[in-house]
DNA sequence: CGTTGTGAAATGATTCACAGCT
DNA sequence: AGCTGTGAATCATTTCACAACG
């Protein structure tokens, strides 16, 4: 078995946020950047930013800097998202219902299949283009459309068990809004969505500053 | 000057994830915790938990445990959560809409009071029971009524001029939920919700599962 | 007893600083 | 000359392990 390249977690969040700028970067028909540049838009310091790229290869030039274009379908290789990813949404309430139009989705590699909901009054009403379609009909779509990724929007009382049943059906990853720890299995990733605890984070920092 | 309290940030990410768990262990008619059970919980380490706590002061009893009630009175009030912190939401599209009316911010001790927005086929319109204002207004509505947090969902070309304007109208605290790094002075607490990049984390997380 | 609170050790991440490449 | 890639040093966080306590 070959050894797994080991990626700090710290490294891994910041990847999406230098694809991001890069691409912006892009835009203003630049050609190449220097960690230290790169850094500095992201309040990172060059030498963060050269560690982390290292992690996975060596991209960058001597003398010149990372060129762009190729980092960045480096990056996105690197992060699985050189292709789109079909994503099933559960839960059409308001929130369900705004992330399943999320305008950003589709230029990211992100694209909505399908919509679950168990409320008889939501069940066959147009969300985002899509029909949606009652839970039990999870169990049958997402391996028949192979998914394997999943929005979790639902009551926070039922949110396990529908956790249960997405990884049942082959679902391997899970963006969750309710306010808890999902249980899911080795192999599995969840991430996690809260907005009381984002609001009391800041609650908190504002706290401290008067302290 | 009194030396200021050094807290470590993951220490401060997991109060309110403390707090929460202890609420519910509450419900349980549970009386006290030891730090073990409270970590497995979380998944964490019973020697973090106490830890985190110690960094506050001296809350257990050896031989018991922690008692929950007054612990999470003391935890709230650490957060700054012991009272209510009124809320101004700018930006009333799908998910200014939806945060607008989030159930659960009034039972974690916040209350939206004003949502803006500059278009005017929304302006005037009703969300969440309160009327939609131009964003104009916010400048004289803030500092009004002493309004320290703002729910930023606008989009992303005009997040840092709205936050600008926020900033300078009294706000502390900026809960963003545009793709974008918000440029605030000292004492700005900024916090984001980033839909594409959670899920760009867990399209990493997969891929990785099958390297 | 059982569990806390906490120094000490271990692990992990960031920053420094510079040899080596272009 | 300018900038990368990377060991070594620093800084931060977690885990260990145990004396002290109710």
């Amino acid at each position: 078995m070959g050894d797994r390249l080991k990626i700090p977690k710290p490294t891994a969040r910041r990847l999406s946020l230098y694809l991001r700028e890069l691409e912006a970067l892009k835009e203003t028909n630049l050609i190449s950047v220097n960690s230290g540049q790169l850094g500095k838009a992201l309040g990172l310091t060059g030498a963060q930013v050269r560690k982390d790229f290292a992690t996975f290869g060596t991209f960058g030039r001597p003398g010149v800097g990372y060129i762009i274009e190729p980092l960045c379908e480096q990056l996105r290789q690197i992060m699985g998202t050189d292709r789109t990813w079909d994503v099933a949404v559960v839960g059409a309430g308001k929130i369900g219902q705004a992330i399943s139009g999320y305008p950003r989705f589709i230029d990211r590699g992100f694209n909505v299949v399908a919509v679950f909901d168990n409320n008889p009054n939501i069940i066959g009403s147009e969300v985002a283009n899509h029909t949606v379609r009652p839970v039990a009909d999870m169990t049958r779509i997402i391996p028949l459309r192979n998914i394997k990724l999943a929005i979790l929007s639902v009551p926070v009382d039922v949110s396990q068990e529908l956790a249960d049943r997405l990884v049942a059906s082959g679902i391997t990853g899970i963006l969750n809004f309710a306010p808890v720890r999902l249980q899911v299995p080795e192999g599995v990733g969840v991430s996690s969505v809260d907005f009381s605890r984002s609001l009391e984070q800041l609650a908190f920092e504002t706290s401290i500053n008067f302290s």
